[in-house]
DNA sequence: ATATGGTTTAACCAAATGGTTAACAAATGT
DNA sequence: ACATTTGTTAACCATTTGGTTAAACCATAT
């Protein structure tokens, strides 16, 4: 009987890996803890990826598509630029909660190897953000809001959106509070990010 | 002859170390290559610091506290508010390009060991930022500048300054654009993350 | 029933890796 | 001068780790 895709080895496999790889990384990963999370034999995975560099470039695709599809979304729509702002970091930010390992594995090992960054922008889901700066100067001509360098904008909203949960425990650190008081934060954040990122657009 | 601190073959394994652990990460860096680095037999580097964790932790807290008298001066200094913000990003923007490595390998090495934070704000040089939300606080009584969680801001000011470093290779992918335009983005911050900030606390 | 093909496992292997040892070298004190 | 401590090295060791192999298992087609 043909395994359906949710239940084959092949995915059981893969979703061990992205557990694994998400909170291990590349290098702190280790095939017999991704065999055993998987509930398989070490060689399985060789079977079926050959080698933890390809597991690993698997996985990385994988959760990376997961994301690119997202942000392309909250980028390309047709609403204004006020509701995408707003919708962007309500939306991002519960979808990081339900993911928390994905930022910091995707940057992290974007910083490990840099050229595969090259490698992604080449596939057809890889985010495209033309629009949206198209957006931005649209609504500085009108004077809508405060003259700015589109790409500052957007690293700014990036930066707003993903940074908390990229640093948590030094955020928790220096503010010296409970697990608990961060999540609050959090999830004030849904709100609290658009509004300050549309108070300082003002004119 | 005793030898000045700075070309101890001690210090010398620290720094050699320090290049190696922040490029690499815990995970990442291999003895061998910590002892190339420093141009030393391997063994010598147990016989300073008997196991790679203790060096690493070494590494660890001679690069943090690097960071943490820095933002301790720019939190706790007698400059008003908006004077805060505007040096606290223009020096550490300035202090990070020289230390490019430094926020992810401190970020990461954080998330991999949580824990250790609690070690951290023990010693006397963790920052504080009491004196900063105070500030915060006073400012917005006085309606000069909107209502934000002093919790909030902080974030939001950290994300800003550090996060463009630590995403530099997913951001420069998104926005296509060069490792020199990107480094020229990243100069403009300097000033463009303070107006930012400030503009969006105007009441 | 049995041959066939893909799937799974236990056992194994070579290389890498953190760490140790024992001997040697260089200061240092007497 | 000589003994003692400190610094340094080459060689070695045990374990870990990614990867392989050969045999067993199991569903399906004939």
């Amino acid at each position: 009987m043909k395994k359906t895709k949710d239940d084959s080895t092949e995915s059981n496999i893969l979703n061990a890996a992205k557990t694994i790889f998400q909170r291990k990384g590349m290098d702190g990963a280790r095939m017999q803890e991704i065999a055993d999370e998987a509930g398989i034999n070490k060689a399985l995975l060789h079977y079926y990826y050959r080698s933890k560099q390809l597991l690993f470039e698997a996985v990385f695709k994988s959760v990376f598509s997961l994301l690119a599809p997202q942000l392309n979304k909250a980028l390309n729509n047709d609403d204004s630029l006020m509701d995408k702002i707003k919708n962007f970091t309500k939306n991002y930010i519960s979808f990081i909660i339900k993911h928390p390992y994905l930022p910091s594995f995707i940057i992290n090992e974007l910083n490990r190897n840099p050229e595969f960054v090259q490698k992604l922008i080449t596939e057809k889901h890889f985010p495209n953000i033309e629009k949206f700066k198209n957006q931005i100067n649209e609504n500085i001509e009108k004077g809508k809001i405060t003259s700015i360098k589109p790409e500052q904008l957007f690293i700014n909203i990036m930066a707003l959106n993903i940074f908390p949960f990229i640093a948590s425990p030094l955020l928790k650190g220096f503010l010296k509070i409970s697990d608990e008081d961060y999540n609050k934060l959090l999830e004030e954040r849904a709100t609290e990010v658009s509004n300050f990122i549309i108070n300082a657009l003002k004119v």
